[in-house]
DNA sequence: CCGTGCATAAGACCAAGGTCCTATTTCCCA
DNA sequence: TGGGAAATAGGACCTTGGTCTTATGCACGG
């Protein structure tokens, strides 16, 4: 409570597995942000251009954040945001600018920058928005890996395992999936069988859980006002 | 599609019961903002204040949005951002600003508003954000009646029945319910039969979904990394 | 032409879910 | 102190779910 620890705290933050992405044009300010991230304990690189990033970074999609400067020759700061976003790849920006101006502020933040931050830079909002913008690929990259395994598991089902699945997700019972299918109950059986095997789901719960991060929810088809008998 | 509807296009946005609050000291910029959004179709309600605007409109918590000066005499902008967000009410917000800064800026996007718009105002880039405001506000009426709607039923449960609840989309089974709370199957059952009631959840992934919007997930502490049993 | 994967399905069985009815105990409120 | 909600539970009975085994038809690819 009463100790406080004035600078170097190594732990905590700066996770070793996260790099922070130093991107402008100007070797000066490249220099001062890498020795200060550097000196809280962050591991750094750095880069002159928008473009060199995403050559370098694209490859491998390296966890992490980027301190972006808003205006650069070249690609700028906020194309590159519309072109990782565009992409599908993905990680935190904060926008570093000396001059900037209200509507590149907005157009940053509506497409999900994490901060825009004014020159002279104070420290401690600087490295609050590190914190943040890591925090939050972390989030990003495990909810993200969570859904990969579950399509990995959607995509080895049969044509037919995918309609059982989505109509016992549903609330159906066997023998309703079987006459929605024009099947015997038997086969439906059969299928579910499998279809709970191959999502790895140890109970329908589970397997609700699993489809939904596949978008998959109830039928809407069948959600008339009037409840279809009990 | 070679028909344009060049002004007074009446429909689609403009839903009548959305309201457009105008909250701005200066009188001038009222009746402009008032007389624009008037011409497009929508009903607007104009306030001197952020004090005025929260008395009245907290009341009711009418649908709509909110054009809001960011800078005023008494309560300006920001703080009233801060009030709507902390007291659990809200509405989404549209910021307008003769001579903001990107602090400002930074915070009230970051706060979730719409949008920060710059005087002069585009007429076009109003009412763009207000149809994407009043949007969001459609969606966010209607997911919080669907989650009210989901905590009203699950308050007449009884504590007995939300233990059985939490099992029950935990995925065990019914005589591992009754293991767990140390009862017997038969009871485990005659609970489960009244969540399934006073849910009204017509089966258990209805259930599951159900539970999902209260925030009640498969119970953490069994999720160990060895398979339990089958 | 044969193997493989997919969909189909019957018989046999057992486990699990769900519903009635009945009944007891406890505890709180009027 | 009587009534009622909550939790408990047994018996009886039926419906579902789930598995195993066996078996057929079809289509695609080597």
């Amino acid at each position: 409570m009463s100790y406080v620890n004035e600078m170097d705290a190594p732990p905590d933050n700066a996770r070793p597995d996260q790099t922070i992405f130093v991107v402008d044009d100007d070797p000066a300010v490249r220099k001062s942000l890498t020795r200060l991230l550097r000196s809280a304990g962050y591991h750094t690189s750095s880069f002159d251009s928008a473009e060199t990033f995403l050559r370098c970074w694209a490859e491998h999609a390296m966890p992490g954040c980027v301190l972006l400067d808003l205006s650069m020759p070249g690609l700028d700061g906020l194309e590159l945001q519309q072109r990782l976003n565009a992409s599908g790849l993905a990680i935190p920006l904060i926008f570093i600018t000396g001059h900037g101006d209200i509507p590149s502020t907005v157009s940053a933040m509506k497409a999900g920058a994490v901060d825009f931050l004014s020159k002279p830079i104070r420290e401690e909002a600087l490295l609050g928005a590190v914190n943040e913008a890591l925090e939050r690929d972390r989030r990003r990259r495990r909810t993200r890996a969570e859904h990969k395994a579950v399509d990995r598991s959607y995509q080895t089902l049969t044509p037919r395992e995918r309609e059982v699945l989505a109509l016992v997700v549903g609330g159906l019972l066997n023998k309703q999936i079987a006459a929605a299918l024009g099947a015997s109950e038997k086969t439906v059986k059969i299928h579910r069988g499998r279809v709970m095997e191959k999502m790895k789901a140890r109970s329908v719960p589970d397997l609700v859980r699993a489809a939904q991060k596949l978008g998959i929810g109830p039928d809407t088809s069948s959600e008339g006002p009037a409840g279809p008998s009990r």
